[in-house]
DNA sequence: GCATTAAGTGGAGATTGTCTCCGTTTGATA
DNA sequence: TATCAAACGGAGACAATCTCCACTTAATGC
């Protein structure tokens, strides 16, 4: 790759980084401007917006997902840090949250959303082996979960909710309920 | 309201219906050829593409709603078997599935969405009076996994991750772990 | 150094989808 | 059947995305 090449890419990821991070909303050509470039240089480095949000965050989400699968506390405790923290993150990067979308739908060619997905699902999986969580779960089932707080960005209590989400995922991962859903054994009269 | 008025409003809403219901991916001006009305009859009676959904929607998501606050079922089962009609509502209209999001995101003036955080709401509330379901739970983190199913729409396997979502979600809801999460307890040395 | 050339650049303008504006038509009312 | 406000239609303004290609520049060989 040719020095000005790589300069230039570069510059369009600070930038771009640097835009994502004060949430602000940019039509896509503006982002060569802030950079410093034109805009076909723009399209031939990032054909799409999400190439680029994935470009400026592939990188911290992998990171993400490998401290997780070194981890070594027990698989329990591994997945139930790495989805907390995973939301953590999201809501500290509203930007993250509005490309989210595709780094969750795998069909887009963007390496942090298989990344994401495998690690879930080997983390899922040592838990189950663990006996921590049902062993019957999905992963895709985690990513719709995960899918739907990247994508609340603009419900008032975004924060909240996501994190009681989170919660409720990780309760109704719990190795219980085989049976179980809401409880109508207890059903009274009231 | 004039006749010829109420004419056209209904013969937009029964053609974006057909182009729903095959899925077809429409620019918005298409919906008014498909009427056989021009554009700006399609945006004076319809401003946006959501209000149109809306419209073509409103009345079975609606319909679904009331009858679920009618149900004479005990709160647990009648929040359990809305939700998963919902779903299966959903998964069965995936042009439903698209718009979704907007009939989640409350800043829209769109009466769908609201009717239906209400449901949830106030079913929720009275399986909690139950104590079918933990009475610490925001309607809203239910909001955001149906968003997430709405907005994963793309995923291979879409559907039967959706209802996996949904049985996590019922799971989590249950009223045995007001401190739960994975259970760490359990934890092997593995 | 200096020619050669393939890789890279920039931005004018084509393309595409959304939305507005206003002259014309039509239904309701008396 | 005259009146007029309501409703209509669609040309074209507008906005965002993306392509194309004449020009520039870094790398390479001599």
């Amino acid at each position: 790759m040719r020095a000005d090449a790589r300069r230039n890419r570069e510059a369009i990821v600070a930038a771009a980084r640097a835009a994502f991070d004060r949430d602000e909303q940019l039509r896509f050509d503006d982002f060569a401007d802030r950079a410093g470039v034109g805009v076909g240089t723009l399209y031939r480095h990032f054909p799409t917006r999400e190439a680029l949000a994935a470009a400026v965050y592939q990188g911290e989400v992998i990171a993400l997902c490998e401290r997780a699968r070194a981890s070594t506390r027990s698989a329990g405790e591994a997945l139930e840090s790495f989805l907390r923290g995973f939301v953590d993150y999201v809501l500290a990067h509203a930007a993250l949250a509005r490309v989210l979308a595709d780094l969750v739908t795998p069909d887009v060619q963007v390496t942090g959303g298989s990344e994401l997905e495998r690690t879930i699902a080997e983390l899922m999986a040592r838990a189950a082996a663990e006996g921590v969580i049902r062993d019957d779960a999905l992963p895709g089932a985690v990513m719709i979960v995960l899918h739907g707080i990247g994508s609340s960005i603009d419900r008032p209590h975004w924060p909240r909710e996501s994190r009681a989400a989170i919660e409720l995922l990780l309760d109704g991962l719990g190795p219980d309920h085989r049976d179980g859903e809401v409880d109508s054994s207890r059903t009274s009269g009231t």
